[in-house]
DNA sequence: CATCGAGCGATACAGTGTATCGACGTGATA
DNA sequence: TATCACGTCGATACACTGTATCGCTCGATG
């Protein structure tokens, strides 16, 4: 509403807000999301430790110290990655009084995303995302709780979304995890088969850990999908539980 | 019980069994244990960037290169260090019946530990613990579930055990993320009054996140501690809804 | 046409993880 | 006891990172 406030005064604004420069019409248009779309390919592709300055400003056939009239900072860089992909997950909504459903498709949202950009738990981990389009997310996922009912109260729709904010964060963390270790082994199946797994079977023949070798041998090990879900369904029952009485 | 193999052979061995350098007594004993406590001693003190191999050998009076003689990799650094703390961490142990009691603590014991370094989160996301200690805290874990009313299929303990662990991951790294930003207020206060939170202020009045707004000015913004409890509640009901019908 | 100004990017610097290799000190052997 | 061989230590080096500095060049303007 008020005035937009000049650029360049003292005050350090968020990357968000800042304008871009102009784009130089000469060389190569070059602008923010260009920068960011980059990167993120190169993320996609070869994983986070490939994103250098040097290397993102290569795929965009400039020099290093070109993309630094977009940011100015590597971590910038790093946020824009993450609100970009914000902006790629379809905002929940409610049908009706489906909160459960309404907040599976939060979850599933996140998951989808995560699953195509592998790098994103690594990034959502380290400092709270504010970015618009991050801020739109959120807004849309409270506002698919709003006014269902036993959701009156704001304390409660923030509690729900953020247990299942959090489920999903540490669920998907945990898989990746986990599909990492197996991808390594696909690459370089040796080295897992001949070092990993011969370990393991080591410590649990020790027989110090025999619980967790009846988890091993007798566990019915679901697929990805199937934990995340059985989890997120305890997770849901949990909020159900606690709603009569908030 | 069968007879270890015998070390050198080309099959390649994970770190928590490669047996040590015999600790020559001349110059200073150094072992991994010591290489790892000053590692931990770095990140505690100044973040995990500030973990450099030549840092953590100049804390013991060595040259970067020695530390190789000990680990081959700094990810295995970071192996050790994780697997350390998870050698603090009290193995939860149940009273009785009380099964919400031994997840309580399994989740407070990750908990604390988490707090005293603030790195670990950053460090168990990345990749599967399998060290003796990890294994220990897990194979302690699922004990403690063992036997207790509801629980007699280990996919009960299992999945249990599993969503308290992903949640308190979720959880604290959310908690840590926003406690740094935090702490980046305080150190440097000028810098997030005047860029963070009146861009906040600013996103919220243009009225495109009422909701989000909402939850800003009317939620009662519960500390850490109480946040962390009321999703634990949360997840604990909901593995409580869902004990008779597994 | 001449002048100015701005932005590009070559160069540089401090720091990282790690490979190589020469020198040194130690233990075993003749 | 004298010599040799071996094994370890760490100086040096390399490729790479993020980023500061600053001269050059090129476009727009008077």
């Amino acid at each position: 509403m008020a005035a937009r406030r000049e650029a360049g005064e003292g005050e350090p604004t968020l990357i968000w807000e800042r304008p871009e420069p102009p784009s130089r019409p000469a060389p190569s248009p070059l602008s923010r999301d260009r920068i960011v779309r980059a990167a993120i390919e190169l993320a996609d592709a070869d994983g986070l430790e490939a994103v250098s300055l040097r290397k993102v400003a290569a795929a965009l056939d400039a020099g290093p110290m070109r993309l630094y009239g977009y940011l100015s900072t590597k971590e910038e860089l790093l946020d824009l990655m993450v609100d970009a992909v914000y902006g790629e997950i379809p905002p929940p909504v409610r049908a009706g009084d489906d909160w459960r459903g309404a907040l599976r498709a939060l979850a599933h949202g996140v998951r989808d995303a995560a699953l195509r950009h592998e790098w994103l738990t690594d990034l959502l981990s380290g400092r709270p995302s504010l970015g618009p389009h991050a801020l739109a997310h959120g807004e849309a996922s409270l506002a698919a709780l709003d006014g269902a009912p036993g959701f009156e109260h704001i304390d409660t729709i923030a509690l729900a979304v953020g247990t299942v904010n959090v489920y999903v964060i540490g669920a998907l963390q945990r898989q990746i995890a986990d599909l990492r270790a197996a991808r390594t082994t696909g690459m370089d199946e040796r080295q897992w088969q001949h070092a990993s797994y011969p370990y393991l079977a080591r410590m649990l023949a020790t027989g110090r850990y025999p619980t967790v070798a009846r988890f091993v041998r007798d566990a019915s090990h679901m697929d990805a999908a199937g934990t995340f879900e059985a989890g997120l369904d305890c997770v849901l029952d949990g909020i159900a539980a606690r709603l009569p009485r908030l």
